[in-house]
DNA sequence: CCGCGGGCCTGAGAGC
DNA sequence: TGCTCTCAGGCCCGCG
């Protein structure tokens, strides 16, 4: 499911639950999603009390109070679910869902708030990972990651700067997470369409001759910011796999303007243009050809 | 360093 | 009904 607003709305489910409770039991129910789970992986959970629960570009960052912090990432398929303590079948043990869904909950925590807290992912292209506090600076998974694009640093001085003399699209600039971290697809190509600008310009065309930031890379940074913002409000996006942490569905799927809308009208007021799909870097992407220059 | 294509997984949906 | 093919919201890696 996963983008930023998606997973803002993962965390804002969560944080009633986990935040000021303590992990009572943590399980794994395989050896590995995307990466096999460190040895000592449930043993520095167990226990814990999570003093916090934050986001950084699509990672969830549980801290906890002995100094390590839970990094989680939805990866394509991810989802958590929240299951009240009313909804537990047997006080002692793990709920047990009904159906096949059940065969991709692979890790499972029972909160002292009384809830349980179930990570599902059918594709596991997610991951966990305990790490300490302080070397938050020196892990491989969020080095390297750009300004979070709802932060103060992410402006269109900034944008420009990271775009200066790129010679790939767009499109391929803004779905890298070290240009700004935390977009995917989906919205890439939403910002792009409420930004007015083509998929496949340069992203060198942010930049002016001293590197100073243009008209397009000031329009650029206005559309990510309504669209995000937008979405978040919205519960994000619930296309495929995202639900909120209740189960209730994202609706900002029903506001997309060009996103799975291949040959429908353009929502560009007077433009009478047709949604069109092609492939960049390997992802579909859509929009208007003659709106978006 | 940069940009691209392949690969990792499973499931849903289309077409036959 | 069932097979085969394509595609999917992410990201790492290796190649040129």
């Amino acid at each position: 499911m996963p983008e930023l607003p998606e997973v803002e709305t993962v965390r804002r489910g969560l944080q009633p639950v986990m935040e000021g409770a303590r992990i009572l039991k943590a399980e794994t129910r395989r050896a590995d999603l995307r990466f096999h789970f460190q040895p000592d992986f449930v043993k520095r959970l167990q226990g814990q009390t999570v003093t916090g629960l934050g986001r950084r570009a699509k990672y969830l960052m549980a801290d906890l109070a002995s100094g390590d912090v839970l990094l989680m990432h939805l990866g394509m398929s991810g989802s958590f679910r929240v299951i009240k303590a009313d909804d537990q079948n047997s006080p002692g043990e793990f709920h047990h869902p009904r159906g096949k869904d059940a065969a991709h909950d692979h890790v499972l925590f029972r909160m002292s708030s009384g809830a349980d807290v179930v990570f599902n992912d059918p594709r596991r292209f997610g991951y966990m990972k305990v790490i300490a506090r302080d070397a938050l600076d020196r892990e491989p998974l969020l080095r390297g990651l750009g300004p979070e694009p709802l932060g103060n640093a992410f402006d269109a001085a900034m944008l420009a700067q990271s775009c200066a003399g790129k010679k790939t699209s767009l499109k391929a600039a803004l779905l890298d997470q070290r240009v700004v971290a935390g977009l995917g697809n989906i919205y890439v190509c939403e910002a792009l369409f409420r930004a007015h600008l083509s998929p496949k310009r340069q992203a060198a065309a942010l930049a002016g001759r001293k590197g100073e930031p243009t008209d397009h890379a000031k329009r650029l940074v206005a559309a990510i910011h309504v669209v995000l913002n937008d979405a978040i409000r919205a519960g994000g996006s619930s296309l495929r796999d995202h639900r909120q942490t209740s189960g209730e569905l994202g609706y900002f799927q029903h506001s997309f303007r060009v996103y799975d809308r291949e040959g429908e009208p353009c929502r560009t007021a007077g433009c009478g243009g047709v949604v069109r799909r092609f492939t960049q870097n390997g992802r579909s992407t859509f929009w208007c050809p003659k709106c978006q220059k």
